[in-house]
DNA sequence: GAGCACTGC
């Protein structure tokens, strides 16, 4: 270890109190802890949930809204569904069971299935975007939030339904923010016109309750205890400075005191900081004396290679300890077995958005208590576990209690779209939970006006026949509207491609210490039109070898994005054919599809300046090239761009080269003032 | 001349 002059921050801890995730309430549901389970049958019966079985079937029924409070392992997600069934609650229609992620929903109906013994896609099913494994026999059904949402647009009754499960609520999607108003509306218009009732479950983690079971008519608040274990949570005496060399000196503390089988789980922010410091421990493993054990260090965030994901649960080989660096992707998405301890950094990575100039930043913030306590959580899955935190409980006590909803830091440019397209009639006034800010709401107004989305009479404002069509397609509304204006180009197969290869992650694969190989291979793609050009060219070549897994190697091509691409694109090509558009190829008549990206993206413009900086013509804000561009050493006067981020810059990313005058025929009326300079 | 957490339709 370096000579630090400071005595070891793990040192410093102290102990706070011990963490229950659920605080204990008159009232509540108690269970019975049980053994090692044989058979599924007992399994469920020894759900810390079953012994509170008969009473919940008994409120649930009579109860219309119902938020339940249970902790992971409580069984509630798997076993209510399966509980209102067996009861004969809601069994004209179907009970739904949402999810924020997808692996979630096919997992959980995988499990509910072998449960009830049967078949997957018979009476328990799942939808998630790309699969449908339901029947008309389907009666419980596992789907994520975002397709509940997308099937409410069709039926905003939810008619098919008669219980909805928001699960996971605490997390706050935007999708699931959307769905509490939309079954909110669906329950109350059922009501009125004598309809089947809709029951809606509302289930979360911890925390707010108070505001779902208010936003819910005053519902009853149901708490449900888990098998959860107890966890020591340890604060710092003093504030750390520098995190990264705090979480540093306190991995190597546990590491020298703790028995070798206890696992650690370190929360950092990102990759960069994660590889550094794994870089650093292993160093440092590498040198400690022989009676401390071995040490096996794993980064983990999203964009590893999925190979390299799944070492996390590979166990560490006898005697040896794992250290895992994670992003918040182990909060939630990732489950690990075998945490003994956290050391939670207090920080994250996420993206917040200003609507005023509507820039999104991407920064490192505090956590909230909430996802503190989370974090912690991770340690207590099998056995008791401890979380050092390296801050002190002042810090902690200061930070704010939830994560700011998703529905207030972002566009809200599609969800207006889709709440027009849901028949909603006062889209301004819509019942959130938690209402994002006028200001937010009048931006996407503006954006959709721009696009030509929306009418205005009489201070209502309503969907166009455009607007209707660009809500079909689940994308960014300025996307769905280059898509339905390429005919008019002649190259909708180009733009379909072009579209799908921006709605996923990159599919251009980057390692640095193989930079210049990347440059030399990659340049038989680029085109001096721009990204898009480049990307197209590249997915062309792709598609010319037939997607092999050997060529995306040679050509630093992520291939399980390219495949997502693939999905993507022929889900969007269904619905321009739904829509009767017009399937036509440019081939080679690039300029084609550039003016049709100018059509479709007209507010992300930017004009060249007499002095070389770029100005976006849209907020007037100064913005440059971003260096990862194929345009970043050129200097066209007019480029259209897929995404502004600020980060030492105001950059811009992706972007397409192209004329002045395609500008000005998108949006004659809209340009007027703002092109001023030589036209291209 | 930069460097980007995580989901989802």
């Amino acid at each position: 270890m370096p000579h630090d002059p400071d005595p070891p921050p793990a040192k410093k801890f102290k102990p706070g109190s011990p963490f229950f995730p659920t605080n204990k309430k008159p009232g509540m549901l108690l269970p019975k802890k049980g053994n090692a389970p044989s058979t599924v049958d007992v399994q469920r019966k020894q759900l810390p949930i079953y012994q509170a079985k008969s009473q919940l079937i008994d409120q649930l029924r009579q109860l219309h809204n119902a938020v339940l409070i249970g902790e992971t392992g409580s069984g509630k997600t798997t076993q209510i569904p399966q509980y209102l069934y067996e009861a004969g609650i809601g069994r004209q229609g179907i009970i739904a069971v949402t999810q924020p992620r997808r692996v979630a929903a096919i997992s959980l109906a995988g499990r509910v299935a072998e449960e009830k013994r049967t078949q997957l896609g018979k009476l328990v099913g799942y939808t998630v975007r790309f699969e449908d494994v339901t029947s008309p026999e389907t009666k419980l059904k596992f789907m994520t939030d975002g397709m509940l949402l997308r099937e409410a647009i069709g039926d905003p009754l939810l008619l098919r339904y008669t219980v909805v499960i928001l699960d996971e609520a605490h997390e706050r999607t935007v999708h699931t923010d959307v769905l509490f108003g939309v079954v909110k509306c669906a329950q109350r218009k059922r009501k009125e016109q004598n309809k089947i009732p809709l029951k809606v479950i509302v289930m979360s983690a911890t925390m707010d309750v108070d505001l779902f079971s208010q936003y819910f008519n005053k519902s009853p608040v149901l708490y449900l205890e888990g098998r959860q274990h107890p966890i020591q949570i340890y604060y710092t005496k003093q504030p750390q400075s520098d995190y990264l060399h705090a979480a540093l000196v306190s991995i190597f503390q546990i590491h020298q005191e703790a028995p070798p089988s206890h696992d650690i789980l370190v929360f950092m922010t990102g990759q960069e900081e994660i590889e550094a410091l794994a870089r650093t421990c292993r160093d440092i493993a590498k040198h400690l004396p022989e009676t401390c054990g071995l040490m096996i260090v794993i980064p983990l965030y999203a964009s590893l290679p999925p190979a390299q994901q799944l070492r996390v649960f590979q166990p560490a080989p006898k005697g040896c300890r794992k250290v895992i660096l994670s992003t918040n992707i182990a909060e939630t998405s990732i489950t690990i077995s075998g945490i003994k301890y956290v050391i939670d950094t207090g920080m994250v990575k996420a993206k917040r958005y200003n609507p005023d100039s509507g820039l999104e930043v991407l920064a490192v913030q505090r956590v909230s208590k909430a996802q503190a306590w989370q974090r912690a959580g991770r340690a207590g899955r099998e056995a008791s576990g401890s979380c050092y935190r390296l801050y002190t409980e002042n810090e902690f006590d200061n930070l704010a209690n939830m994560t700011v909803p998703e529905i207030q830091r972002c566009n809200l440019a599609g969800v207006m779209l889709q709440l027009l397209a849901l028949g909603v009639p006062d889209v301004l006034n819509f019942d959130f939970m938690s209402k994002p800010s006028p200001e937010s709401m009048r931006m996407a107004g503006e954006q959709l006006d721009l696009l030509g989305a929306v009418e205005r009479k009489d201070d209502q404002v309503s969907l166009t026949p455009l607007g209707k069509k660009m809500a079909c397609f689940p994308l960014e509304p300025r996307f769905a509207k280059t898509i339905l204006i390429s005919p008019d180009f002649s190259c909708t197969e180009e733009v379909l491609t072009i579209i799908s290869l921006l709605s996923v992650d990159s599919v251009l694969y980057n390692p640095p210490a193989r930079r210049d190989e990347v440059l030399a291979v990659r340049r038989k793609f680029i085109s001096s039109e721009g990204d898009h050009v480049t990307l197209l060219n590249i997915y062309r070549a792709f598609k010319k070898v037939s997607g092999n897994r050997e060529w995306c190697r040679e050509n630093f091509v992520n291939s399980r994005n390219m495949g997502l691409v693939a999905e993507v694109r022929a889900q969007l090509r269904d619905i321009c054919i739904k829509l009767g558009l017009k399937l036509e190829s440019s081939l080679s008549e690039l300029a084609n599809v550039r003016r049709c990206l100018a059509h479709g993206m007209f507010a992300n413009a930017a004009e060249l300046q007499p002095d070389g900086t770029y100005v976006a013509l849209d907020t007037h804000q100064t913005v440059a090239i971003h260096p990862s561009s194929v345009l970043f050493q050129a200097k066209p006067a007019y480029v259209v761009f897929n995404e502004l981020l600020h980060t030492s810059r105001c950059y811009m990313r992706d972007l397409c080269l192209v004329d002045a005058d395609w500008l000005q025929e998108a949006a004659p009326e809209y340009f007027r003032r703002k092109i001023h300079t030589a036209k291209s």
